[in-house]
DNA sequence: CAAACATTTGAGCAGGTGTTCAATCGTTTA
DNA sequence: TAAACGATTGAACACCTGCTCAAATGTTTG
């Protein structure tokens, strides 16, 4: 079987890194970690994963972007949660993987 | 419930993390969508994904210091191949879910 | 053994990424 | 309306990453 008939093209092959690119980096996981259970606001969560309020502020504003986060305001504070399914499916096998050999 | 039930520790997300982003670059991507599926030897991935072959054995060190490919080697010829099926299932989870909304 | 070939390695570099700090914006409340 | 509070933004930065080029390391073959 020829190879060129497997290989993602260029365009295909940027997105799908770009979709990994979201998990590839420690404090986010950590950040997606609990908001895949539960809602939090960006002080809960910078005060957990111990970095500052813009730090996960800058986070949120690319996971939004890129539609993985769900952002909710109530009063000053604005809620964060993963809605999708595969996408929470995708980074808890990732998860899984990491656990359990 | 209380998130720091929830939360990674840092040395797990960083695990975590080091996975995701041996999917996280258009290049990489490319090499594995191909030796997912057969293996084959660095002149033949540089040739099809348009790089150097020293870029392609960059890439291929990193990989097999994280265990995710296999190295083959055959006369002069190195023939990669990504055998562990929950890596193999985790790739194609990726690229499903950006070539299927 | 020498030449040819495939791969690997290391240096160097251009561009990208995550972080903090300071300033600003939005919302609530005194 | 002013002060307080949470979130956002932009600039600046240190660090990381992927690439190429050149040289070195196997491996085969004339």
């Amino acid at each position: 079987m020829n190879p060129k008939s497997f290989i993602l093209d260029e365009h295909t092959a940027a997105h799908v890194a770009e979709l990994f690119s979201v998990f590839s980096d420690t404090s986010r996981v950590r950040i997606l970690s609990v908001i895949v259970e539960q809602e939090l606001n960006i002080q809960a969560l910078a005060e957990l994963i111990g970095v500052t309020e813009s730090a996960v502020s800058h986070h949120m504003r690319g996971l939004r972007q890129m539609h993985i986060v769900q952002a909710r305001r109530d009063g000053k504070e604005v809620y964060y949660s993963v809605v999708d399914p595969h996408i929470i499916a995708l980074f808890k096998q990732g998860v899984d993987h990491v656990k359990n050999g």
